[in-house]
Formats: C-alpha cells, sequence, structure tokens
DNA sequence: TGAGCGACCTAT
DNA sequence: TTAGATAGGTCGCTCA
C-alpha cells in the first residue's frame, strides 16, 4: 500500500512483460529536456562556483565531505556573533513544540516551577539573514478551569489543591519522574461560559495550573468525578478549556499565531554561548520568559517571509523482481536531493548520493558510495549540514522516510535517524490512523523531526485538490504540463545493476523526481498558502498538514473569548440526530435556448450568522429569556424554534470572528490591486484565500457534532434561515417580474440549490438578462438584514438542466457577448468514477449542444462512439473501470495483486483488458501518459468470463446513459 | 423486475 | 487520540 504512486506498473510477477536488463548503450540517448534544464543551473552557478573554487558537477571520492570548503553552499550562512544586552533578536518562527526540562538546569535565572520538570516551549525559526534559531521559552504553565463551588472563598484555595493534589497523585499508575507536585496553583477568576446567554453574568471560576500538560486530562477526570475538599461535600466539576493542546494554549495566551515573526528585545532574553549549553543544531539558541518576547501581527513589514531552507528529496531501491522492496532485504541505491530557498526560482544544491560509480551529471553533484551504510550515514549527515526548515518530497511521509529509517535500522546505521534539530532525539517511526467523515479513514506514518517542517507534497495534493489521478508523473502534467524520465520501476535493479551510465539515467530519473516537487510547490504556492493560513487561524504550520479544520475555528475562538473573560466547556462527544440543511429547488428539468440569470447570496452561511448574531454566547437556553427577564424585542426566534439575544443586548463572538475574517478579506483584496511586487501579491492572494476558508468552515465546526463544541441549535438555525430565505427569495423574484408589473414576460425561478436561484426572466439577450438580474439581485437584497447580500453572478445561455445538482452551461459573466466557458455541474464530464471515454463523449456532446447548438450533432456523435465501440474500435484503456477489475482480480490472484491494485485504485488510473484471454494484459495507461506499461495476470477462465461480461455491462450502460439524454433532450 | 441499500462522488 | 456540514444523483448489488 505505501508504494510510491508512481507512473510505473504494479510488481505483479510474470517475467514475458517484463524488461530483461539491457545494453548499456540503449540508454545512451540524447539528454532528455530535463538534462538541458540541470546543465542550465549550472551555467548560472559557474560564476560563484569558481570562486568557490569547486565545479558542482565533478564526481566526488567520498572524503570530508562536510567541510566548509569543499561544500561550502551546504551550510548556512555565517551567522555573526550577538550579544544579549545589545542586540535584538528577530525571527520568523516557523515549529513550535515543547519538551519537559528540568528548569535549573541548564538555564538559571528563567521563570518557572523550580522544583521536578516543567514544561519548556521551544520555537524554531529563520531570521532574515537565514540564520536559524531555537528559542526555549520558559514559565508557561498549562492550566484550566472549574466553576469554582458556591460560597467559596479564597481560604478553600489551599485545602482544593492539596486534595486535588493527592488524588492525582493516587491516580497515577506510575510516577517515574518522581512527581511530588502535579498541581501548581490554584486561583479564582472572574469568567463566564461560553456557552449560551445568561445575562452577561461573569462568576467565579477556579483556574487551576497544573505541572506538565499530561497531568491535565487525569485531573479533569478525577474532578468531573468528584472531589472532596474542606467542608464541601463531595461534588462533581465540569472542566472547562481542559481540552486545548498545549501549543495552542501557548500561542493564544502569548498572542503568538503560526509563521509569525518574534522578536526578543535585547536584555530580555539569554544566548547559550557555549557549545555544551546548546541542544540543538541551531546557530543561535536562546532562552527568553514567556511574556518577555514579543510577537508582531503579520502586517505590513511583518508579512514578509525568511529565506527558508527547502530540501526536496526521493530515494531509489533496488527490488527483486515482481517483489515490492522492502527495507530489510532491499538495499536503497540512490538519494537525490534538492535545496532551493523560499522565494527564489531555482534550488542551489543539487545532489546525487549513490551506490557505486555513476558517471557525471552537468549541473548537478554526484557522491558515490561503494558501501550503502555509508551513503546512507552521509546522506544523515549532509540533511544535519543543509539544516532544511521545510522537507519535501512526494510521498515521502509514508515511504521515503519510512523506508529509510527501516533501511538504516536493519543496517545498524546508528547514527542515520537524528533528523531533527535537537541533538539527541531519535527520529522514531510511529503508526497514526486518521479518521474524519470527510477524508475517510487514512492509515498514515508520522517521524518525529523537531523543528523541521515536513511538507509531503502528495498529502497536501490529496487534502486540498481533487485530481483523477495522485502519481507525480500525471500531477506534474496537469500542474506543469511536465512529466518524470522515463524509466520503470522493473528496471531500476537492472540500471543499478549495469555500468555507471546506467546508473547515471537512474539518476537524472532520480533528480527530476526531487525536483518536480519543488516545481509543483511553488507553482500552487503551498509554502505561501499554508503560512498565510497559519497566520490568519493561529496555529502552527504543522497543524495544517496533521491534523483536520477544528482547531483552527478552535484556536480563533479561544482567541476572541479571551478578549471577553470568556471559557470554553469541555463538550462529551456523542452522535445525536442529524439536522436538516439547505433546500434544493425542484428543478424544471429541460433544455432551455434563453439566458438564465443566476443570483446567489455570497458568503450565505457566515452572513446569517452575522446578520442574526448567532453564536454560543448568544443562545438563549429553554426558559432562560423568562429567567433573565428580556422582553420580546430582546430576542429572536429562528426558523428551528431556538432564541438567540439580539446584538443590542449582547454582540456574539462568532459574528465578531466573522466580520474580522472577512473584513480582513477585503482589506486583503484591496491591497492585492495595489500591490505590483508579484511575490507580496502571492502573499496576499494566499491570505484573501485563508480567510475566505476559515469564515466558510465556522458553520461546519458548530455542526460537528464529533467535534470539540457542537452547537446545533446554531447550526440548524443557519440552515433554516437559508431554507427560508431561498424561498423567499423564488416569491420575490417571481411576484416582482411579471408582464403585469411591465416587464417583458413572467419571470420563473427553474432551479436553486441552498444558497442560488437560476432565473428564467423571458428575456432574449444575455445583456438584458444580467440587467435585470443585477437590478432584482439588488431589489431582493434589501429585503433582507444586512450583511446578508443577494448578487447577480452569471448568466448561463444556453442551460441544460438535467436534474437537481445536474446542470450544464454557457457561462457569461463578464461579457455579454462571449462566454468565459462552458460550464458543468454533477455532469459525467466532472466526476472521477466515469471512464474517460464517459466523460470525453459527453463533453463532446454538450459541447454540440450547447455551443454549436446541434444536437442532431450530438446524437450522431454518440452514436458513431457506440457503433465504434461495438465494432472494437476503441482503445479500451479508455473504457474499464478499474474498480471493477481491482476487485474480480482480487478474488481470482493472490495478496500481491490485492496490495498493488488496491494501491491503483486510489491512484484512479483507468486501464485495458485486452485481450481477454487467459493472461489478461493490464495496461497502466495513464490517459497523461503516452508509454504504457504492461504487467500480467493470471486469471482463471471464470474471471475472464466476468470480465467479459463486465465489458457487456458497460456497453449496456452506454445505451441507456446515451439514450436518457437524448430522451430527456427531445423526446 | 423493482424496491431498497450502500458506495462513491459531487453541489453548495 | 481525533474527526467541518447536509442534500442528492447514479450505479451495482441483493433479495423478494
Amino acid at each position: 500500500m505505501d508504494y510510491k504512486r508512481r507512473n510505473g506498473g504494479p510488481f505483479l510477477g510474470g517475467a514475458s512483460q517484463s524488461k530483461r536488463g539491457k545494453p548499456a548503450g540503449e540508454w545512451e540517448e540524447s539528454p532528455s529536456h530535463f538534462e538541458e534544464e540541470l546543465s542550465m543551473f549550472d551555467d548560472v552557478d559557474m560564476e560563484a562556483e569558481e570562486m568557490e573554487g569547486q565545479a558542482g558537477h565533478d564526481v566526488i571520492p567520498v572524503g570530508d565531505l562536510f567541510s566548509a570548503d569543499l561544500n561550502p553552499r551546504w551550510r548556512r550562512p555565517h551567522a555573526s556573533s550577538l550579544d544579549s544586552s545589545s542586540n535584538t533578536l528577530v525571527f520568523q518562527q516557523i515549529d513550535l513544540d515543547y519538551y519537559l526540562g528540568s528548569y535549573q538546569r541548564p538555564v538559571p535565572g528563567m521563570p518557572g516551577q523550580s522544583q521536578g520538570k516543567v514544561p519548556i516551549i521551544r520555537m524554531f525559526g529563520v531570521t532574515d539573514n537565514g540564520n536559524s534559531v531555537c528559542c526555549h521559552v520558559h514559565g508557561f504553565a498549562p492550566y484550566f478551569y472549574v466553576p469554582a463551588p458556591s460560597g467559596f472563598t479564597a481560604d478553600y484555595l489551599g485545602e482544593f489543591k492539596k486534595e486535588l493534589n493527592s488524588a492525582v497523585l493516587k491516580d497515577m499508575r506510575s510516577n517515574k519522574d518522581n512527581i511530588s507536585i502535579t498541581v501548581l496553583a490554584v486561583d479564582i477568576t472572574r469568567k463566564e461560559s461560553i456557552y449560551g446567554y445568561h445575562g452577561k453574568r461573569s462568576q467565579d471560576f477556579l483556574r487551576i495550573t497544573m505541572a506538565m500538560p499530561r497531568l491535565i486530562a487525569p485531573a479533569k477526570r478525577l474532578l468531573e468525578q468528584g472531589l472532596k475538599f474542606g467542608p464541601y461535600p463531595i461534588q462533581s466539576y465540569q472542566a472547562y478549556e481542559a481540552n486545548i493542546d498545549f501549543e495552542i494554549r501557548f500561542m493564544v495566551d502569548s498572542d503568538v499565531v503560526g509563521c509569525c515573526w518574534i522578536e526578543l528585545p535585547k536584555g530580555n532574553y539569554r544566548l547559550r554561548e557555549e557549545k555544551s549549553m546548546g541542544v540543538s543544531l541551531c546557530q543561535y539558541e536562546v532562552d527568553v520568559g514567556w511574556t518577555d518576547l514579543i510577537s508582531h501581527p503579520a502586517e505590513g513589514d511583518w508579512q514578509r517571509i525568511a529565506p527558508l531552507r527547502v530540501l526536496s528529496f526521493d530515494i531509489e531501491c533496488a527490488g527483486r523482481k515482481g517483489i515490492f522492496p522492502e527495507p530489510d532485504k532491499d538495499p536503497v541505491i540512490q538519494i537525490a536531493s534538492m535545496v532551493q530557498r523560499q522565494g527564489e526560482t531555482e534550488p542551489f544544491i543539487r545532489t546525487v548520493f549513490t551506490l557505486q560509480s555513476c558517471a557525471s551529471i552537468v549541473g548537478s553533484q554526484i557522491l558515490c558510495f561503494t558501501q550503502e551504510k555509508q551513503l546512507l550515514q552521509s546522506w544523515a549527515e549532509f540533511l544535519r549540514t543543509v539544516d532544511p526548515d521545510i522537507i519535501t518530497g512526494y510521498n515521502i511521509q509514508n515511504f521515503d522516510f519510512p523506508y529509510l529509517l527501516n533501511r538504516a535500522a536493519a543496517l545498524k546505521v546508528n547514527l542515520f535517524p537524528y533528523l531533527g534539530r535537537v541533538r539527541g532525539i531519535k527520529s522514531v517511526l510511529r503508526d497514526l490512523n486518521f479518521q474524519s467523515k470527510q477524508m475517510g479513514r487514512r492509515e498514515n506514518k508520522t517521524i518525529n523531526m523537531e523543528g523541521r517542517v515536513q511538507f509531503d507534497l502528495l498529502q497536501v495534493l490529496l487534502r486540498d485538490y481533487k485530481l483523477r489521478s495522485y502519481t507525480l508523473n500525471a500531477v506534474s502534467f496537469h500542474f506543469l504540463q511536465e512529466q518524470k524520465e522515463d524509466v520503470q520501476h522493473s528496471i531500476i535493479t537492472d540500471l543499478q545493476n549495469g555500468n555507471e551510465q546506467t546508473r547515471r539515467r537512474l539518476a537524472v530519473y532520480c533528480l527530476k523526481d526531487a525536483y518536480l516537487p519543488l516545481r509543483l510547490l511553488q507553482k500552487l504556492m503551498c509554502v505561501i498558502n499554508y503560512m498565510e493560513m497559519a497566520r490568519v487561524t493561529g496555529v502552527p504550520l504543522t497543524y495544517l498538514l496533521s491534523r483536520g479544520q477544528q482547531i483552527k475555528v478552535v484556536s480563533q475562538l479561544l482567541r476572541q473569548a479571551m478578549k471577553q473573560d470568556l471559557v470554553m466547556p469541555v463538550i462529551k462527544t456523542e452522535g445525536g440526530e442529524d439536522y436538516t440543511g439547505a433546500t434544493v429547488i425542484e428543478p424544471e428539468k429541460g433544455y432551455y435556448s434563453v439566458p438564465i440569470a443566476t443570483l446567489d447570496f455570497s458568503s450565505l452561511y457566515p452572513s446569517i450568522m452575522m446578520a442574526h448574531n448567532l453564536c454560543y454566547t448568544t443562545l438563549l437556553q429553554k426558559g432562560s429569556a423568562e429567567k433573565l427577564g428580556l422582553a420580546p424585542e430582546d430576542f429572536i426566534k429562528t426558523p428551528t424554534g431556538d432564541l438567540f439575544v439580539k446584538s443590542s443586548v449582547r454582540k456574539g463572538l462568532l459574528p465578531e470572528i466573522l466580520e474580522n475574517l472577512l473584513s480582513a478579506r477585503k482589506r486583503a483584496k484591496t491591497e492585492l490591486k495595489k500591490e505590483t511586487d508579484p511575490f507580496k501579491k502571492q502573499v496576499l492572494d494566499g491570505r484573501q484565500l485563508a480567510l475566505k476558508v476559515s469564515a466558510n468552515s465556522v458553520y461546519g465546526f458548530t455542526g460537528a457534532q464529533v467535534g470539540k463544541l457542537p452547537c446545533l441549535e446554531i447550526s440548524q438555525s443557519v440552515t433554516g434561515f437559508g431554507r427560508q430565505m431561498i424561498e423567499q427569495t423564488k416569491q420575490l423574484v417571481e411576484s416582482r417580474y411579471t408582464i403585469s408589473n411591465g416587464y417583458q414576460a413572467d419571470a420563473r425561478v427553474i432551479y436553486g440549490d441552498t444558497d442560488s436561484v437560476m432565473v428564467k426572466l423571458g428575456v432574449g439577450t444575455v445583456r438584458e438578462s444580467m440587467d435585470i438580474g443585477k437590478e432584482a439581485a439588488e431589489w431582493v437584497s434589501s429585503h433582507f438584514t444586512p450583511p446578508i447580500k443577494l448578487e447577480f453572478e452569471k448568466v448561463y445561455y444556453p442551460y441544460l438542466l438535467i436534474n437537481k445538482k445536474r446542470y450544464a452551461g454557457l457561462y457569461f459573466s463578464s461579457c455579454a457577448d462571449t462566454h468565459d466557458k462552458m460550464d458543468c455541474k454533477g455532469i459525467e464530464t466532472v466526476r472521477r468514477d466515469n471512464c474517460p471515454l464517459v466523460a470525453n463523449l459527453i463533453n463532446t456532446c454538450l459541447q454540440r449542444i450547447l455551443i454549436d447548438r446541434d444536437p442532431q450533432g450530438a446524437v450522431a456523435h454518440a452514436k458513431e462512439v457506440i457503433s465504434d465501440l461495438l465494432c472494437n474500435r476503441i482503445d479500451i484503456s479508455q473504457l474499464v473501470i478499474t474498480k471493477e477489475l481491482t476487485r474480480t482480480a482480487q478474488e481470482y490472484s493472490g495478496k500481491q495483486a490485492h496490495v498493488e491494485l488496491a494501491e491503483r485504485t486510489q491512484s484512479m488510473c483507468w486501464r485495458t483488458t485486452f485481450p481477454l484471454t487467459h493472461s489478461t494484459t493490464w495496461n497502466s495507461s495513464c490517459p497523461n501518459h503516452s508509454r504504457a506499461t504492461t504487467h500480467v495476470v493470471r486469471l482463471s477462465p471464470v474471471s475472464v468470463a466476468k470480465l467479459c461480461s463486465r465489458q457487456m455491462v458497460c456497453f449496456h450502460y452506454f445505451k441507456v446513459f446515451i439514450s436518457t439524454l437524448i430522451f430527456r433532450l427531445y423526446l
């Protein structure tokens, strides 16, 4: 399952198709485009390299690789000496974690508990000069709240603390850290629960500070179970904010957001000058008290990004024929690495570590090893020397890193697995099960690498893009119109066992696989967009890759709540009943040869929450209205019967957060318009996108029943208002735009979904439709509470409405004379569970119908395709659905096939089953890849029969589809 | 044969 | 030890 998603075919055994080792001469082709590109880098670099007295493309014997003389670019720029009493230290923080340290050593004079182990926050970052920083932040301890029992006074604090402390101690199964104090402090503080409106009355809460983050959960549990202290009877306490990650707790309290700039004012921090004091590989290592650091909001100059080092790498291993490479048996033969500074366009380090000799490649450095152990050891040392802030690659998280770690363990390369920035912390492989409704169950591996952000491009793509195929090849083609170097997996071992020319060919391939992720990262602006998301939502960069959506809202909610002394209860998660969602207006199906105007509510759900002040803090629980003596004009009743106080009584937190997000987005967009620097433009665009996504995820958070703070009253009220609004919009439009009101025709809303209505205004031109549409949007908006706003968005002309959530049309928005595109929603052309033939056929038919206005042509085309199909004139690689084959193959073939095929299914490649003999050929020709790989699966006669019938089903499906299409349109 | 259900993917 | 929401179309499969 965890093999790299590449274009190469599966290792399904069967030697008939796999290529035997070829003579070296066959590989001596003209240099690929990529090689030319590499050599160009070399030209650019020549000048610099002459200065360094070192040509980049020499084959270097293993020696002192890491000396500054030999490889001057590997190291970070020299760090000038720092005097903490006269120099301020400023850096962009990119990773943040904590560890337990004994406070007295090695840093005296820092705030915090002076006994036992204390949590210390560790921030890693980079200065403007590109120097690395490790900053230990002292004195911040985890805490949570419980409501104080009635009549509680400060006199009881000591007793409470003592009882809780001993209860927690007693609860510990083992006490290997020899903790004697678990509860550091208990204080009385005035707070109010965020959940529900209760007359703005704050009450006494106990703020319980614990010695370590992991003691919070047992303390919370014990308090819930019931604690007895002083004169009070045993009683249970509800915990507040006991489920907040320690990092988030710190960041919220110290106003630090992900990837922000941190300033340590002179005189307020200590530099670890002696090497023995430092624990990290960073150039500057400092200690600071948590209240002494200054966090700069990402505005103006502080929006900039430090020159981060991004390392991309790829490994090759020599598998045995037909067997998936196993790290305890199969060697790592090459590791290609490219290092680029964030913001630059070319990698400044291009290196391949090879096992055995390898001919030189212009533009890159080749390091040859005779011992695999030495190769691994040296690469780890290379990584530590280059000291990247971000590590990327394709499927490195689930393949390359695990393979390297396991291989190093098998070969007993004991110094290998120290890949983080903290000395002595071993990088360990762990299995991680991640499950969500959105993504399904996903089994992942994780490797700890303190201070470095692992940015696996595959994971990013899986998260952010819906693609038909996720192979590096397909992805590169899709985004860059570029492909991998053509080397099949099956021949990698042969290339390795050939000569230095064949190994060179492999090295070029490997280099490109390291280069493509860098290019993709740049093209998709991943680093910038993720940083902006971290800044907007306030979570560490790593959370965005390893965690879900909820943490982002929690972080924002906590920040806003803290300002008003509101605290968040810990809600028991129990899956309740689903609530009603949005309305989809029954479509008047058909083909419309007149313009159809589309009106949309912009940011519907956020604007509903703002307009009606829907929030945890404004929710009136049953009976509260009377108890609090609220007048009817003080609150509203939502369509679902829930009550919320108006903003005149109290302004909700969520509306406030949303207003901030949306106004920040407006600002970013206006700045974007003014900005001329392309790099700053990218940052601003990433920012406005992050702000939009953030605003939209607030509603989902309130409705997430298995979540940190679900509130169905809010979410069902939101959808309730939405349902009411779309109905009302339909009625308003249809009542005003009528013949009796002097318009050309009676308008009809022919379809609508959630926040949009499609209106047939009865006018003949796109222009008229746009004009009336704009006017209608404005007029309808005036019937709703701001900031709810209906906007004219586009005109479809012509428009084909097939069903709910299935339609197509020519899209006019910018100009009334020419259409922007053909827009298809929900139809086979945009779905990924149909084979390309279906998608292509439907697409062509739709073009005939909508663009050429030639329905007969569409029918003719469909008939032609069916006829071609029946007469075997079609490349069947377009036809058969992988999943079906997979299922069948699973039944009849061994485990090996199961694994390979399951992986293949995820990558959604379509391939052929032709000809259908007892040895069925699996042709892994991606639609994007011209050169196919073939492998053979042996199938029983029964399964062949099954496959045949499957094809019949496919034909049948075609006929059904086409006939229904035609039927729907014209009969 | 058709109803009912689950898997999958999309719309918003 | 962690997870945004619901609506809804289409197909394959099972079972009466």
